[in-house]
DNA sequence: CATAACTGTTACTAACATAGTCACAGTATA
DNA sequence: TATACTGTGACTATGTTAGTAACAGTTATG
């Protein structure tokens, strides 16, 4: 625990709605899936369903399925949805006046993490919800 | 805390390496300014001597400097020393056997991940030490 | 209308990774 | 011989996260 999986659950969550393509999939279904409580794959789709990517019914009959189809959403859409962790974090500390190296450094890595998570996310956008799906029916 | 923040760390302390050219930086020294203790910097210098990245010596006058030329320096040398965390993490967990997402998502997930990573990686490997040094001086 | 079964959300707990500290043996210099 | 480093192991404190429990709100159904 304690490391954030929450993309990788929300991409299980989203490819097992795109698998199922009725709409009668509860949490608790899902919870099953991925093995944990109804109510932490709750606060996943909820998420999800902010973004735009699922829709949801409450209700007796409450359930969720995907919004768009599984090729028009890429894993870069549930990674922005979930807002998971950057490429790399950058330590927080306080400036040592007298140092240049640690009064300008935080700037340096800022730019470096920019053009690296621009080419995480640009990979990101190229693979779909359907290719995941398709890789998992082999 | 509790976020994996070395690799930026490891950036922070062989910019300073660069920045000073001499052979005389010791530990107490770099931990003032990343604004921790020598112990926690020696730990790190100690990936990044054992990564070919720095050279250090032992005894009353004891220091560390590059092992190489900044501009001979990825960063991606420098994420790979430290190990530091992959692009996104996989859950894990007992797979539910009657389920077909539960059993086979994993493998989907890990060759997104590889994909990802592959491109993160390059990017960092595009990065010098030498120019974070130089976007450091502006 | 009453019941059942779901969602959405808040509050809480437990587990765990990480930064940070302390301590000390080993080593080189003066 | 004293001093001042490195290198490493053991420990602690803290923050993030998964996971749980609880409950109000909502809708289908008899």
């Amino acid at each position: 625990m304690a490391v954030n999986t929450q993309f990788a659950i929300a991409v299980h969550v989203m490819a097992a709605l795109g698998y199922r393509c009725d709409k009668d999939t509860t949490s608790g279904l899902l919870a099953l899936s991925v093995n944990t409580s109804p109510s932490f794959v709750r606060r996943v789709l909820s998420k999800l369903s902010k973004a735009g990517l699922v829709e949801t019914t409450t209700g007796k009959a409450g359930a969720c399925w995907l919004a768009k189809e599984a090729k028009n959403i890429s894993l870069l859409d549930i990674y922005r949805a979930v807002d998971a962790p950057k490429a790399f974090s950058i330590h927080t500390y306080p400036e040592q006046k007298p140092c240049a190296v640690s009064c300008n450094i935080k700037a340096a890595l800022e730019k470096a993490l920019t053009k690296t998570q621009k080419a995480m996310e640009a990979r990101l956008d190229e693979i779909t919800l359907a290719s995941i799906i398709s890789d998992m029916k082999k």
